[in-house]
DNA sequence: TTGGAATGTCAACAAGACTGACTTAAAATG
DNA sequence: CATTTTAAGTCAGTCTTGTTGACATTCCAA
């Protein structure tokens, strides 16, 4: 392949063979960014789905049950086992709505910032050394990637503020 | 708090409030790049699973499935009931190995590479459209960050060239 | 007061992972 | 040559996490 009008050298980052090195290069990191955390979820006998709840309860204190669902993806009944075992385990704790009393606001309790804590310290230990390996210019371009790859409506809750 | 022998300006995107925004920013970008060949692989009754194997028997024409075990990071087991359905189905040719006659050499069939393409091409068009819209510098941050977020054996796999 | 929305629950099911035990064939090793 | 190890495949059973579909309860709002 020649040179077309002097652009290839600016696009080649656009072939096949480049994005198919992102694919890849997305599915390992992915399976290391879960990894240090299902370690640990094992001993707790929970799993990443537990893991994905936490998250966004600590992120979201007061969420609601239908926001958790759009946020994750899932459906009702699928978020409803995963949350009836951290309610049952009293990591999570289920209030009933002020405005609205269908609504159920969900928070974390202490013990439940505990694992919260003990996950994502785990989790940010790996970012945070990948981050400092490669410097903050490559992060930026990290994250405006990823943006750019994500579902509308999930890019509104990337950038979604705390409610708190 | 205040800058620490002017040091903060230069660590700011190592703060865990950053290294949230990369976790969640993972998450949601993992759902994106996954949703179309997903979508694409419900018509033909296959999984996520089944898309894997494909890619990287497209890839390294040939493998052995141990060496698919070990990039796929599944069990044994669990690889055996994808690839039975694949040869099956006339996606995959096994082989019985030339030099050593106990492994089998996995190549893609005329169908399989015609599934293969059509995944691949809608995971790269997301894909090359994030990459258009961000540019080559970001994308190089991209692909610097998922390496070193790879656990050392996958990235010796992430690099590994062609068989031939 | 009635309709619809938010939540929760029950049952059944499927994909995709796991462990453990076992067979077969072939290669490597003593 | 006999033994051990390796590669692949299989059978059986389990677990997690997702799915549908049906249904009850609560309660806000028209």
């Amino acid at each position: 392949m020649a040179e077309q009008g002097g652009q290839s050298s600016e696009l080649l980052f656009l072939t096949d063979e480049q994005l198919r090195k992102g694919i890849e290069a997305m599915f390992f990191a992915y399976r290391g960014f879960t990894a240090d955390p299902d370690r640990i979820l094992t001993h707790y006998d929970y799993g990443r789905a537990h893991h994905r709840a936490l998250h966004f309860i600590n992120r979201f204190p007061g969420t609601t049950v239908n926001n958790l669902l759009t946020i994750l993806g899932v459906t009702k009944q699928s978020l409803n086992r995963v949350l009836r075992i951290l309610v049952d385990d009293e990591l999570v704790e289920s209030r009933v709505g002020t405005r609205d009393k269908r609504e159920r606001n969900l928070y974390l309790t202490e013990k439940g910032r505990a694992l919260e804590g003990e996950l994502s310290d785990a989790q940010r230990r790996r970012m945070r050394a990948a981050y400092r390996s490669v410097g903050p210019e490559a992060v930026a371009g990290f994250r405006q990637v990823l943006e750019a790859m994500m579902d509308l409506e999930m890019r509104r809750h990337y950038n979604e503020r705390d409610l708190g």
